[in-house]
Parts: C-alpha cells; structure tokens; sequence
DNA sequence: ACATCTATTTATAAAACTTTTAAATATCCC
DNA sequence: GGGATATTTAAAAGTTTTATAAATAGATGT
C-alpha cells in the first residue's frame, strides 16, 4: 500500500525545528537510558533506526525506515532494521499499528463496537458500549478526511498471555527478553 | 503469530444457537442483496467464505477462513479466499483489523494520542484529545485482560482518496468496482 | 430447462514481506 | 586498549499475498 506523504501545511519554521530537535534529542536519551538499562548495546544501527521512527510521523513501515536510515548509514540492511524494530516494541519504546504481526485479519461485525487488543499475541475480541458512540471529537479531526465511524481500541495484555508470562517467570524467564510493556 | 482460542465461557445452549442461526441467515440474506445489487456473481464459495468470516468472531486471517470454509468446500484456494475477502471488504460487508494490508507499520509516539485511518490508503495520522482520556469503559472489559491504554480510532477516507475517487468518477470510474463504503 | 456469454475459480507460479543462518564486525567492560 | 560477547551483514529460506492462464460455473434470455 503506497501512503501519500501529506505534507504539513506550513513549512517548519526555524522556532519550529529548534523545538523538534530539542524532542528528538530527548527521545534519543530516553533510548540510550532504557537500552542501559536493559543491557542491550547501544549501536549505530540502534541508533539511527530509532531516530527514523521518532522523526517519521507518518507511521512508516520497515522498508521506509530502511530508506531513511540509509541516507546516513548506507550498509544497513533490511534485516537489522526489522531486528531493531521488533526490538524496540519489546523494550516499549514504540508501538505498532493494530494488531499487525503478520497476517491481516478480516471483521464482519459491521454493528457498533469497539476492540480489546492483546499487545503480545494480537488477540481482539469485541465489546459494545453505547454510551461511546457520540464521543467528542476535536475538530481538527475533520481536516484529515471524511469521517466514517469511530471505534475505541483498549490494549494490554489477554488473560492467556499474562499467565504464559507468570509461567515464564517461574521457570526460566528468557522468552520475553526485554520485558514486557 | 498464533491466536489462543479463548472460548466462550458458557456452552451456548440451544436457545442461543437458533439466535445465531436467525442471525447469520439474515447477514447471508444481506449479502445476496449487496452482490445483486453490485452485479457480483453469487457463488458457493463466496457464500461460504462470508459465512465464515461472519461465525467467527476471533477476527480471523485469510488461512484461518480457508480452513473453516474447506470444512464445506473442501477444494477452495487460498487465493479465492483473499480475493473473496478483500471484495467483501470494498462492498462494505467486511473490514480489516488496524491499516493493514500488508506491511507492518510503526508508531513512535508514546504520548497519549489517537489515530485517524484512511480505510482506502491506510494513512494514519495522531490527534490529541486530553478529554477523550477519562473514557469510561463497561466493566466487562477488564474480564479480557489487563488493561494498558485506551486509543480511540476515527476511520474514513482521508483528502487524498477523496480527491483520487472524484476523479476516478468524472473519467472512467472503474478503480473502485465495488463502491467503497 | 438449455445455450451462451462472461465472471469466477483453480492450480501453478511469482511477487512481496519477514526471518534465519553463519561468518565478520563492533560494543562494552575491565 | 584488549577480549568476551552481542550485533550486523549478506545470502538464503520461510511466510504471506497476488497474478496468470486454462477450466468451470453463474446468470440471462429463450
């Protein structure tokens, strides 16, 4: 699927970049810390692959992190790039979009409800609360496009998964290596 | 990833069962309609694999549906599975979980936000909405999982695909078979 | 009910996306 | 700075999804 790069209205002005670099800056220590924390190498690649996501507000998937990386890092590969991605959703420092890993799934229940999604297996089961469907939306909204319906997605983690967890850490404790968040 | 089947926690009696039944005779009912309507031929594969993705309620992928429906038709293809979906899907009688089709897409914004998705393109962009924090959620939530965060989802057609589905009209109009509901 | 026209299915194969493997390299801790 | 060890790389394999062309089946008019 191409995504066409909506560009923001403006051209970023120099307060602007100042602001977003000063962000971007934070966020990279954020990240060094938590990789300290948890042992893990703090690495070019890591680094540059980070800072892409954080930069991108587009959302991008792996491929277009790769490009971006590669402006300043030309030899990585694609590979790494899906290790650190993956990596990076353990250590929660980024999410991802939906329930994604993998397959796509298909929903026919075209009634109005709303989803319970499990960060670690992608488990989603559906919930009905009336009482959300006149949410107030702020305007800007509207801006983006033409709105259809609005559906209220709750994560965490599925009663199957946090007994899985329990049990990891009873016995070894190696299968959820950067924890869980 | 693999999805734990989480039954339901009651076997369904029979009073129930014939509730499902009168339920799923009515969408096949609907179905038929749309097809005519769109001049999409009715076939037995097409009828089984709606009735599959509309019974189960796991959110299923394309291989998940094609088992189901080789149950009944044991000579289906994958590839009518994913062709039948995805037409299901632009008639408006199916969605898709999250943006998805295809790759896996990234979110390093950790900031309490939410999303608005193009359902043509996939687009997805933040929007902040401090009110839409406290939402109250039914109490039977809780009984899925622990519970991390709460992300509303606005879907619809972003400004892009408006634009491209003017044009696409005022031209040829054959891009969009099926409508795009 | 039958023939015909045309959309749809199937099997095969290819494309697109993601992960594994084993050798080469770079990081971190002393 | 040196050495143990995690990480990267390139190549290949594994998954998931889509395209191709021949065979089949639905719908329309009779």
């Amino acid at each position: 699927m191409l995504i066409h790069g909506q560009e923001p209205d403006q051209a970023t002005d120099h307060n602007n970049d100042q602001k977003i670099d000063q962000k971007i800056d934070q966020r990279m220590e954020q990240f060094k810390h938590v990789c300290k924390k948890s042992k893990v190498k703090i690495t070019d690649q890591r680094m540059e692959i980070f800072r892409e996501v954080a930069l991108n507000l587009e959302h991008p998937d792996a491929e277009t992190v790769l490009k971006g990386v590669r402006k300043r890092l030309p030899t990585v590969s694609l590979d790494t790039v899906y290790r650190t991605l993956w990596m990076l959703s353990d250590l929660g420092l980024i999410n991802t979009l939906g329930p994604s890993r993998g397959r796509t799934r298909f929903d026919a229940n075209l009634s109005d409800h709303h989803h319970f999604v499990c960060n670690l297996c992608g488990l989603t089961r559906d919930f009905y609360a009336p009482e959300l469907s006149n949410i107030n939306l702020p305007g800007e909204v509207k801006d983006f496009g033409d709105l259809e319906k609005v559906q209220v997605e709750v994560r965490g983690i599925c009663n199957f998964c946090r007994e899985e967890l329990r049990k990891d850490e009873t016995t070894e404790g190696v299968n959820y290596p950067y924890g869980t968040s």
